[in-house]
RNA sequence: GCGGGGGUGCCCGAGCCAGGUCAAAGGGGCGGGACUGAGGCUCCCGUGGCGUAGGCCUGCGUGGGUUCAAAUCCCACCCCCCGCACCA
């Protein structure tokens, strides 16, 4: 599955870099090197990525998102934090309950997936089955792939504090998350109310997405009908409608003659429904009794009446309509519902099943659409537009009606206004009269919620049917309380987001946040403080665990149990309140702990950074703000979130069913730890979808591999004299070197990683080929090489970090690079004006080409006229230091009043028009280094282009035939070539 | 549909917020050359069109507009991707 095509260089240098891997991951892990403890000498930064959830095993994907915490981690280590990154495991919620229920089921699918997930861990296949079979019981399935992803994340070098490490099953877990809803209740933000969900009616239980049979390959619905009652004599006809505002157009109702209907009870009321829908309705929150069953022919031809005008109307039959779905009635609008039309008209032209069903056809044939919506580009009746533009002839034809039926809903629900005879909702739009009438209908008591899945039928793995039900006592959590809003909003204002495209999509999910589910009857987790029968949902019990990891190794090192860990406890060291003593003695924690604790979390708090995926944004990094402001105080808020996209493979996205999911484990076994990061953050910014591409990959090893020769020959000189005098190409060499410095702590800084990776790698490699191209001196060479390499492997360190030790070791250190300083750049080496002059040379090189290229002889001899008179350098200065925004008038104005420069008027206006083309750069060197540089360059530019090279100063040229030199500028020395 | 993001050269991908130095970084691919016993390694050069001197023309989804100047700002349109709640 892997296509992996290297040269046997390739692979030698690939096995090498893993054993580095290895030797460095050891080290680090027995020195402890990550362990972070508080140490107010020092300032501190907290940072977390989400914990995994452990049903199976991570891809590459996941792992773009740690990596890049993990840059961050050690970068801002280098800097000199105290940098606390930790990790835990959530294995709350049902898919992990619900796998192993499979597995323990024999479900055959479920075992092939999860022996494919553990053959990537265990090689003996015996072994393999003992896991397997260990995973009929859920925390097994949790440990398992906690454990195996701990060792993914170490063997990708990730610098991760393990002593914190937790799980959410975990009893001392729990009880953090107890303490948390108690706060949420008191604070009044936990409601209690009726919510739809989908329940199998075999394991009487709520089902979620992977307990659905084909449930990855479709998504679950609830839909919400409105089941209209029909007066029919003493009972009511319920039809049932996804398009309440319709009412005004109905004409009649159908029901299918073969169908199963009751007359039952229900909640009071006598209603006919079919069959299934009185089961159905058992569920939703109804009191149902059966009376009668009989069949759907019984009431065909009888009259019912309409509830919105009262009118009577009468029941026909229609084969289209679905015992099984809703409540098996439908009433029918042929001026606006394809089908309905389309029955008509069948029934119409049927005068024979009109008598069989003993009605009258006159009375059929009386029946007209009824126009209740008007709506651009269609006549009076929509429904015959489109029945008549495909062709419909029967409503045999599902498919055909089921597309004109979603054409016209869309164009009148957005299109749509509800004519004269609609009052009171003449004139709205359908969007608002649809509401409206739904709400209109329920108040006069003619209307009820039905719900139904989509599609339908839906099964459940076990076999089961699903239906939906309807909880009547669901615990929510409101976020849509103002008061918790408002603060929410304050500290998403207060907050960075980088990148800060993405603060809309959080202000938008602030917006529409309202009640949200927030506990389940079923799956890990755990159980509300104040109703035991329900499982806090996963999503609502990860909101501030960050807090969590700052005393979770306190707890498990003096063995605390989980009962001391009582609410007071929290209050205690989460938020400074009760008496230490009290709190102490209650709880039998030694007070001398609890304030070790309350001072730890006081540390590391507030949370400086969250990274993770954007997927994220909407649900858990909102829940994650709005639960930090409910609960504790505003200088505990956190400060920033960054954000990145997503990793795609050869142009595809993974997934199971393309079975091209990459998994993290086999980076460090068939690639390099080392090599992922350098190429997951180099292929694209954080806002860009990466694209894990072999071909590209490959290409990143041979750089990785250049580095590591090139590193290792500077390694080779050892120590290396530094020479009396820099020649100019090692003063340039020196000059990028530090100003490289500059560049990638800014990157870093401005969390650019991408743009650090680049400049820390790419550009760096480049400087250096470039450098031993242009320079000839050995001596020198070496020390500036050495010199640059110490800082090289510093600046290097975040992204590729065994490798980067590996080399800084063989320099001749002993400790941690690691935990060494972030290198500060040598300000007097820096000296634009030497990387200027010497960006003039390249170019002076380009031009020469250029030109050669488009010349007829072949020239042997180069003259370059280099340097013009001064005054041309003062007009460059000028324009670079009034900006890029600086208009050639005020340019000119700023000229003038310069003596020196006025004596050439025309000239600098001629000058000043090339620099604002771009024909002349705007930033160059000054006379004299320029004059230096291009004298000190004449070999290597002979060498580069084949010629002869004579270098001459443009004022007073000794050989010049064509008057080139006149035409010298700043930047951009005259050439003539013969 | 609603909301969000995006369309850049043969391909990937920077640039766009803060308009000029952008024919547009960096890779990849392709062509040529060097090295080599050989190379699938490494290095150099080229890679929109035209051009006997460093230039000109076309060009950053399409069509308009603002500006001395637009890949970058504004408007309209077309196309692609993501989220839409009990799945973590």
């Amino acid at each position: 599955m892997i296509i992996f095509f290297v040269t046997e260089r390739d692979a030698a240098f690939l096995r090498e870099l893993r054993e580095i891997e290895k030797k460095w991951q050891e080290k680090w892990d027995r020195a402890k090197a990550f362990e972070a403890n508080p140490d107010p000498s020092r300032p501190k930064f907290y940072m977390t990525v989400p914990y995994p959830y452990t049903s199976g095993p991570l891809h590459i994907g996941h792992g773009r998102t740690y990596t890049i915490g993990d840059i961050y981690a050690r970068y801002k280590r280098m800097k000199g934090f105290n940098v606390l990154w930790p990790m835990a495991f959530h294995i709350t919620g049902t898919p992990i309950a619900s796998i192993s229920a499979r597995i323990a089921r024999g479900d055959p699918e479920a075992i092939s997936l999860y022996r494919s997930y553990v053959r990537l861990y265990v090689d003996d296949e015996r072994e393999v089955e003992k896991v397997i079979a260990s995973f009929v019981k859920p925390e097994n399935v949790a440990n398992f792939f906690a454990n195996v992803i701990t060792r993914d994340f170490k063997s990708l070098g990730y610098s991760i504090d393990w002593r914190r490490r937790f799980t959410t099953g975990d009893p001392e877990y729990n009880a953090f998350i107890r303490w948390q809803f108690l706060k949420l209740r008191e604070k009044g933000f936990i409601v209690q109310g009726r919510h739809p969900i989908l329940y199998c009616v075999n394991d009487e239980n709520a089902v979620g997405e992977d307990d659905i049979r084909g449930g990855d390959e479709f998504k679950a619905e609830v839909v919400e009908f409105v089941g209209i009652k029909f007066e029919l004599r003493d009972s009511y006809l319920v039809a049932a409608t996804l398009r309440p505002e319709t009412i005004f157009g109905v004409t009649n109702v159908w029901v299918n003659p073969k169908a199963i209907y009751v007359k039952a009870k229900v909640d009071g009321e006598t209603w006919i429904i079919s069959k299934q829908a009185a089961e159905k309705l058992r569920y939703q929150a109804h009191k149902v009794e059966v009376l009668e069953e009989f069949e759907g022919r019984r009431l065909i031809g009888l009259r019912c009446r309409e509830p919105a005008r009262n009118r009577e109307v009468l029941i026909l039959p229609a084969t289209f309509v679905d015992a099984d779905n809703a409540t098996g009635v439908v009433y029918s609008v042929p001026a606006h519902a394809p089908y309905d039309y389309v029955a008509l008209e069948d029934l119409k032209k049927n005068e024979k099943m009109c008598i069989d069903y003993g009605i009258e056809p006159r009375e059929v044939h009386l029946i007209e659409p009824i126009s209740i919506i008007r709506i651009p580009g269609f006549s009076d009746y929509p429904a015959r537009d489109v029945v008549e533009k495909l062709h419909i002839m029967s409503q045999e034809e599902r498919d055909k009606l089921d597309e004109a039926t979603q054409e016209i809903y869309k164009a009148e629900f957005y299109h749509g206004v509800m004519k004269d005879n609609c009052e009171p909702f003449s004139k709205l739009p359908v969007r608002e009269a649809k509401e409206k009438v739904k709400e209109w209908l329920i108040k006069k008591g003619k209307a009820t919620i039905i719900y139904e899945t989509s599609p339908r039928p839906i099964f459940c793995r076990c076999g089961g049917r699903v239906i939906v039900a309807v909880l009547s006592d669901q615990w929510f959590i409101n976020y849509g309380d103002p008061r918790w809003k408002e603060l929410a909003w304050k500290a998403l204002r207060k907050m960075e987001i980088y990148p800060e495209k993405y603060r809309k999509l959080f202000e938008d999910t602030f917006e529409w946040l309202a009640l949200r589910p927030c506990a389940r009857r079923r799956g890990l987790g755990t159980r509300l403080p104040f109703d035991e029968r329900w499982i806090i949902e996963s999503l609502s019990d990860s909101t501030i665990y960050m807090a969590f990891y700052t005393i979770i190794h306190h707890i498990r090192k003096a063995g605390i149990k989980a009962e001391q860990l009582t609410p007071e406890f929290f209050d205690y060291v989460f938020l400074g309140k009760g008496d230490v003593e009290e709190v102490s003695r209650r709880t039998g924690i030694p007070r001398q702990l609890l304030e070790i604790m309350r001072r730890e979390f006081l540390y590391w708090y507030p949370l400086d950074l969250r990274h993770t995926a954007i997927g994220h944004i909407t649900n858990h990094l909102s829940f994650f703000i709005f639960h930090h402001v409910a609960i504790f105080p505003e200088e505990l808020w956190p400060k920033k979130i960054t954000l990145n996209e997503y990793v795609i493979r050869e142009g595809a996205k993974m997934s199971k069913s393309k079975g091209n999911v990459l998994p993290l484990v086999e980076i460090p076994r068939r690639y390099s730890a080392d090599l992922y990061r350098l190429y997951i953050t180099y292929a694209a910014d954080l806002a860009t979808v990466v694209d894990w591409r072999e071909k590209y990959v490959l290409s990143v090893l041979r750089r990785l591999e250049s580095f590591w020769r090139l590193a290792n020959e500077i390694v080779e000189y050892g120590d290396v004299k530094k020479p009396e005098k820099l020649s100019l190409p090692t003063k340039w060499f020196l000059s990028k070197v530090n100003s490289a410095i500059i560049r990638c702590t800014e990157h870093l800084e401005n969390f650019r990683l991408r743009d650090y990776v680049q400049e820390a790698f790419f550009n760096f490699l480049s400087y250096i080929e470039t450098y031993r191209r242009i320079h000839a001196n050995e001596e020198e060479r070496r020390w500036a090489e050495r010199y640059a390499l110490e800082r090289w492997v510093k600046l290097l360190l975040p992204v590729v970090p065994h490798i980067a030790e590996e080399i800084w070791e063989r320099l001749g250190n002993r400790e941690f690079l690691s935990l060494s300083k972030w290198p500060e750049p040598d300000q007097e080496l820096i000296d634009m004006d030497i990387e200027m002059a010497v960006e003039t040379v390249f170019r002076t090189i380009d031009d020469v080409r250029e030109v050669v290229k488009v010349m007829r002889t072949k020239p042997s001899k180069l003259y370059i006229y280099v340097g013009p008179e001064e005054w041309k350098y003062k007009v460059c200065k000028l324009v670079q230091s009034l900006g890029p925004t600086a208009r050639i008038s005020d340019i000119m104005r700023k000229a003038m009043g310069i003596p020196e420069l006025k004596k050439h008027a025309e000239e600098v206006s001629r000058l000043v028009k090339a620099i604002m083309e771009g024909k002349v750069p705007r930033e160059v060197a000054s006379r004299d280094v320029e004059m230096k540089a291009f004298k000190e360059f004449k070999d290597f530019i002979g060498r580069e282009l084949g010629l002869e090279v004579i270098v001459e100063d443009a004022t007073k040229p000794s050989y010049d035939p064509k008057g080139r030199a006149r035409g010298a500028e700043p930047g951009r020395p005259g050439i003539y070539l013969e």
